[in-house]
DNA sequence: CTTGTCTTACGAAATTAATCGTATATTCGA
DNA sequence: TCGAATATACGATTAATTTCGTAAGACAAG
């Protein structure tokens, strides 16, 4: 059942999450399909998995019929925007800005012409309060 | 001994690195001490971690003295890309601007005048190019 | 109906992380 | 010198996470 206040998804539960997001609803089956893809693991790891997910609140799931849906119930914005949070203060002292600096001076993740555009037109609307 | 190929400190540890990047070098005591202010913790638990890690090869220490005094290996701003980069990827479909963007938008942490200005400043220098 | 396949449920093993108690050694001050 | 305080080492326990085997029910094809 459900309190879905605290968000800490593992890790394993982060995959899962995305698939979900990704889908919007599923079966244990395709999300393990999408899993399988890239990690080794067994079927009835990703029930188990989906499983708890569901006894912790963060998906809800239609068990009307015999193949249940799935679907997550925290967002993906408020998800990233938790761990975002969670990094920022853990790891960059607090400051979004350094956090910002670091991933835009990433050569691994280079940032388009337009998406520095974005990006600026963004900050001209802060420096605008 | 030590291959520090692959970062990926635990939580735990990642609150002993914070304390070692600020002190520079700290022994167990200190980094305790520390510790202790925000954390209910024993101190055998403490030097047990340090050890471990140790152990990984994320710190060195030198234990030529009784009192052994600890030091990072992985430095600050390696853990904090290696990180940065594994939550763009696991959570941002691979978008730093999208990280970005939420990053920016956080009230939590909300971003000086002087810190856009920073930001600002770099991106007309990623445009440069 | 019977068999093979797919489903969920359940429990427990395996793994990883975090905690701390106890033992032993060293140091320092009374 | 002796005892208290402090240090590391080590092992054991607990807790959280991940894994999967097995059972039992539903379903579909023959």
């Amino acid at each position: 059942m459900a309190a879905p206040k605290l968000i800490k998804p593992t890790e394993s539960e982060l995959e899962i999450l995305q698939i979900l997001w990704e889908k919007g609803i599923a079966t244990v089956r395709e999300v393990h399909e999408r899993l399988a893809k890239t990690k080794d693991v067994g079927y009835t790891t990703t029930l188990k998995l989906m499983q708890i997910m569901h006894e912790k609140g963060i998906v809800k799931r239609d068990d009307s019929m015999r193949t249940h849906i799935y679907q997550a119930i925290v967002t993906k914005e408020k998800t990233q925007k938790h761990l975002l949070n969670k990094m920022i203060d853990s790891l960059f002292g607090g400051s979004s800005t350094q956090l910002v600096i670091q991933a835009l001076g990433d050569d691994s993740h280079k940032t388009s012409q337009e998406e520095i555009d974005k990006i600026q037109a963004l900050l001209d609307n802060l420096k605008k309060q």
